[in-house]
RNA sequence: GCUGGCGUAGCUCAGUUGGUAGAGCAGCUGAUUUGUAAUCAGCAGGUCGGGGGUUCAAGUCCCUCCGCCAGCUCCA
């Protein structure tokens, strides 16, 4: 038989031969560290197990720890040595499932049964890990077997594993196999590696709660994480990087660098904003709203509550009261005023739709739109005012459930960059097309390149949770396709991500542990409009009704500076600097000529700070550094009779002696380049 | 909301088998006037997250609430 390497070259093998064998054939050091390959047919491509015989005429790639889904079989194939370990530990658990993650692999698994175990926590993981480790020393071999239906369905019903036969209600007979390594068996697709002994190191991570399949009204088992690998040189990396990674964690330098603070007497969630980081945030929102005037935005302001009445016709109210602020109803207890507000959930009425009666009263805003569709209907509009595009950076409140809160990520009340566009239907595709690329300058302008542009599409197996007709939602999906394509992003399509009132284009971006959190976003709505009855008049005197588009470049300023924080690691470029210069006196006799240049530059627009502290220059200079101030001048005897600045940068040391003139005019050449005017 | 973990001074942390709190940094005061990452000395700062309980005695043990962290669910 022949197979062919991703290399284009051809191999000749002995008919029946295995992916080890062929891993042999080019050398024994690849076939010591081969963990499985991936293999392509006509049929299309999949990674197998090393062991299994090639198919002939395939093109196969040898698959090791260096490869993703060499990776990805190494963590699977732990994860089932840690159920083996955990049943040994723990005879009679039962077993969920246990995949491979991006960066480890975890297994979900329900002790209740154990009588002396009813509960694993974090102290238990280091006897797991123990047990892991002389498990994987016995060098046991990982056996797929092909299996009939009512052979799986017998197994797993004399071990007594409901979950396992749960799965197997899902599997038809004839594609169930089994894989055995030691003496633990699993209901498994694979691949896997040869045997247990490249596990090497191994490092159970963290205990959490996880629903049986992902399902708030099933059990919720015991979820355990960790990462292995082939040496343990490679596992000590990885904890160093984790350790890196805290370091730049935007709630660590948040509070270092003095930028935001929470209080539990103001709230969970609630962000409050210290000078230096309000100053960040002005200048982004300055930022943006020069780019928008210059698109043809205009500002608008409206108020932090309204009617519930506007949130009935909105469709948001009682619809979505899980994750608002309890409403003020008029008629509360208290003493009748509207602001009298009754404890979350306290109202089973504000729960279901059908019930939502007429009781009056008010809404903390939970979005914006609602208020600027009022802006829109204020007066009559003409084809020849759209697009009419409405910009406010409105700050809404949101009831997040308590375990969701963290940093500024994901908070309970925020700011969003949001603007609605109004606009004919044909000029949807070009109103969305110049919204993706504020987006994409927006991003650019920040350096953030490693972004995903989503295309968060409807659930079509739950379409209930979404309002609008079903022809409009497919119009509005191509729509965005179409407007992404033409603009050459590339795109992932996710479905049960859109709004309820329509699908997104969503822009995600990585925070420092990985996870991935949704920052900008482009919204197409037909629904608003019609539940408001907006109009326009067309070119034939005829009522029509306009396409609102929601859009946010930022997402929300507090996601977006939390993650820009961990993204820059607080070295944030000088044009976004909360403090750009720092002024520092050798000695006192120098302090007014300070006070001279740094006047000088802050008449320049830059925001200037002097350390007139009695300390040493060197202890100033620590301090500039340690508070990543990206230009600091260093002014002794020799600047001030020369009239001049010594110059150092941050993270780059002295850069040599210039003038204030020199140095205003460099400084202002370097924002102007980083923010491209 | 759920599972697991954590909560001692502004920050980072010590606090022995329960015997009623300690360091460094930051802060303040004074001295020092210094040339590219920490000058010296002194002072002040904590109802040990809140509440309840056990005990002669609780930062240490138990209960409960709050908050934070990881994950799950959720995310307009």
């Amino acid at each position: 038989m022949n197979v062919s390497l991703p290399d284009g070259s051809a191999r000749t093998l002995p008919d029946g031969a295995t992916g080890l064998d062929l891993a042999r054939s080019i050398s024994e050091g690849l076939a010591r560290n081969a963990l499985a390959v991936s293999v392509t047919t006509p049929g299309g491509t999949d990674t197998r197990d090393l062991s299994r015989p090639l198919p002939d005429g395939a093109t196969v790639a040898i698959l090791t720890f260096d490869d993703a889904q060499g990776k990805a079989a190494f963590w699977h194939s732990s994860a089932h040595l840690l159920a083996e370990a955990l049943e040994a530990l723990y005879p009679g658990i039962h077993l969920g499932i246990g995949p491979s993650i991006e960066a480890g692999f975890y297994y979900d698994v329900d002790t209740r049964q154990v009588a002396d175990a009813p509960t694993i926590g974090a102290d238990d993981l280091p006897a797991i890990e123990a047990k892991m480790t002389e498990l994987a020393r016995r060098d046991a071999a990982f056996a797929r077997r092909d299996v009939p239906k009512a052979e799986a369905v017998a197994h797993f019903a004399e071990k007594g594993d409901p979950y396992k036969l749960e799965l197997l209600e899902g599997l038809a007979d004839g594609e169930i196999t089994f894989y055995t390594q030691g003496a633990f068996t699993d209901l498994c697709r694979g691949p896997h590696i040869p045997t247990t002994k490249p596990i090497k190191a191994v490092k159970l991570l963290t205990i959490a709660g996880a629903y049986w399949r992902g399902d708030e009204s099933r059990p919720q088992l015991t979820r355990i994480y960790g990462v292995s690998f082939p040496k343990a040189a490679l596992l000590t990396e990885h904890l160093e990087r984790l350790e890196l990674a805290k370091a730049r964690d935007h709630r660590k330098l948040g509070r270092e660098l003095e930028l935001f603070m929470f209080s539990d007497k103001v709230g969970p969630g609630l962000p409050i904003w210290l000078p230096r980081g309000a100053r960040l945030r002005q200048t982004l929102v300055e930022f943006l709203q020069r780019e928008q005037t210059r698109l043809g935005y205009e500002p608008v302001v409206t108020p932090h509550i309204g009617r519930l009445d506007l949130y009935r016709t909105s469709g948001h109210y009682p619809y979505y009261s899980d994750s608002q602020f309890p409403p003020m109803f008029e008629d509360a207890p208290g003493d009748g005023q509207p602001a009298a507000t009754l404890p979350h959930g306290e109202h089973p009425e504000a729960r279901t739709h059908e019930s939502a009666d007429d009781r009056q009263g008010y809404l903390l805003k939970p979005m914006n739109c609602p208020h600027h569709t009022q802006i829109y209907a204020h007066k009559p509009r003409s084809y020849r005012d759209l697009p009419v595009r409405l910009a406010e950076f409105g700050t809404v409140y949101r009831y997040e459930q308590s375990g969701e809160l963290g940093g500024l990520t994901r908070v309970r009340g925020f700011t969003q960059d949001d603007a609605h566009v109004f606009c004919t239907p044909a000029q949807v595709k070009d109103e969305f097309k110049a919204v993706i690329a504020l987006t994409l300058t927006v991003l650019r302008a920040l350096d953030f390149q490693d972004f995903t542009a989503q295309v968060s599409l409807r659930d079509p197996a739950n379409t209930d949770k979404y309002i609008g007709e079903a022809d409009q939602w497919d119009a509005a999906e191509q729509a965005i396709r179409e407007a992404a394509a033409e603009m050459g992003l590339d795109t992932v399509e996710e479905e049960g991500e859109a709004a309820f009132y329509g699908p997104k284009l969503d822009f995600m971006v990585k925070d420092a542990l990985g996870r991935k959190w949704q920052l900008g976003t482009v919204q197409l709505d037909y629904n608003l409009p019609e539940r408001f009855d907006l109009t326009y008049t067309d070119e034939h005197d005829q009522k029509q009704r306009p396409v609102m588009i929601h859009r946010a470049p930022f997402g929300s300023l507090e996601r977006f500076i939390g993650v820009m924080i961990e993204h820059t690691g607080g070295n944030f470029p000088l044009w976004l600097a909360p403090l750009q210069v720092k002024v520092l006196p050798i000695t006192d006799a120098q302090n007014d000529y300070a006070a001279a240049v740094a006047g000088t530059l802050r008449e320049a627009g830059f925001r200037v700070e002097t350390d007139v502290r009695s300390e040493k220059v060197g202890r100033k200079i620590r301090d500039a550094e340690m508070e990543k101030v990206p230009v600091m001048l260093v002014l002794g005897r020799t600047e001030a009779e020369a009239g001049s600045v010594s110059v150092r940068r941050h993270g780059q040391g002295d850069v040599g002696a210039m003038t204030p003139t020199e140095l205003t005019e460099t400084l202002r050449a370097e924002v102007a380049a980083q923010t491209g005017r």
